[in-house]
DNA sequence: GCCTCCCATGACACTGGGTGTCAAGTATGA
DNA sequence: TCATACTTGACACCCAGTGTCATGGGAGGC
């Protein structure tokens, strides 16, 4: 009735219609596997046109990888976050622990949707130009936290990608550890990690 | 005439078409942008049919890109040589700087190549593919030397990702750079890089 | 309650990357 | 000289992704 409401509606569904297609495309894609499944037949099972599917995501790697394009803006807000003069071997590894904890909070999803990522080559390819663009974002944030050009001045870029080998490693360990066991100590291997990148992440001397 | 000759024929023919293929293709793309040149108009250009052009690369990025296969291997072999005991950090320079000099030696015609992939997502997606790639070799090489797990331990990744995050952004910067001047000058962006990340590679304790 | 406008969808056609298949051409080797 | 194997082009095909248009249903104004 109201404007909310109705606004809402028209949210609700488009929210509806974008699950659908993700766990229609989730529960195939695991099934089949990546290459064996048709964008014509996720829409089908999800009771859409294929042409809608395109609508709600850009390809069909999307569909799978589409959540983590916030992740990126969300460390980055993870990093300004953190006090000033915090060392940056802690406000990083505070960045970092934002995206791995909430996988480890939904480990029961997470869990199945990492593996098939990080083994279907077309998936990974997305996967690594994500974090690419974490990489960029962590960079520009880190530069601006120090007062530094990240054009001139390779630390920003090197710490930023030491920062997301340090996530890499840990997410590739995390996925796999069994079903049950592994949900919390993703935060213990974030910081086992960042514990070794710690003398060269802090010694800010140029 | 006998065997050697034979052979070398077939093979000069193969190289000459392949030659011919990237030669059209680095024209066509540099000068009309990725997206805008059909696999088809490169392989016409270069006098093949479009089904050769996939006889002789596996993908419309391949023929840009292709040249990096090598290098995984190649730095795997330079960290394999690296006399025993030497300190992690000297020994991945070392590694990590053979595809970089090679890259400074060629300057003239790696620069504009390394730009093309730099600025072209599709190029740059499967450029990150081939650093997935050589980090998993250095990981192994790393972990074989050292004597080390690399599924049960941490350092051997998180080194080779490190090694890899200098190698990338020396790169970026390195292609930044004038034309003229910076032929090799990526040798001192490495050496920079590395003493930056020395502190955290060579306090292998754990 | 009706009418209008907007928006989501489906149908359709089309481009372009990538592959399987087959037939023809060419060089090699006996 | 003939048989063989390899390379190529032609053609048909699959599928991801996009532009376009017509339609239908729902929301808001009257």
């Amino acid at each position: 009735m109201t404007t909310r409401s109705e606004l809402s509606l028209a949210q609700r569904k488009r929210q509806l219609v974008a699950t659908e297609l993700t766990d229609a495309a989730l529960q195939l894609l695991a099934l089949k596997g990546f290459d064996a499944v048709t964008v014509d037949e996720i829409a089908t099972t999800a009771g859409v046109s294929k042409r809608t599917f395109f609508r709600y995501f850009a390809s069909k790697e999307d569909v799978v990888v589409q959540f983590l394009s916030g992740m990126g803006a969300d460390m980055r807000a993870g990093l300004a976050a953190r006090p000033d003069g915090e060392r940056p071997s802690e406000a990083l590894l505070h960045s970092v622990s934002v995206p791995l904890t909430t996988c480890g909070e939904h480990a029961e999803r997470a869990l199945p949707v990492v593996r098939l990522i990080l083994r279907t080559p077309a998936l990974l390819a997305r996967f690594l130009e994500h974090q690419a663009e974490w990489r960029e974002e962590l960079t520009e944030e880190l530069a601006a936290r120090l007062g530094r050009d990240p054009e001139a001045d390779l630390y920003p870029r090197l710490a930023a990608g030491m920062a997301l080998a340090a996530f890499d490693a840990v997410l590739r360990r995390w996925s796999e550890g069994e079903d049950t066991e592994s949900t919390a100590d993703a935060g213990a291997l974030i910081g086992e990690a960042f514990a070794m990148l710690a003398p060269a992440l802090d010694s800010v001397t140029s």
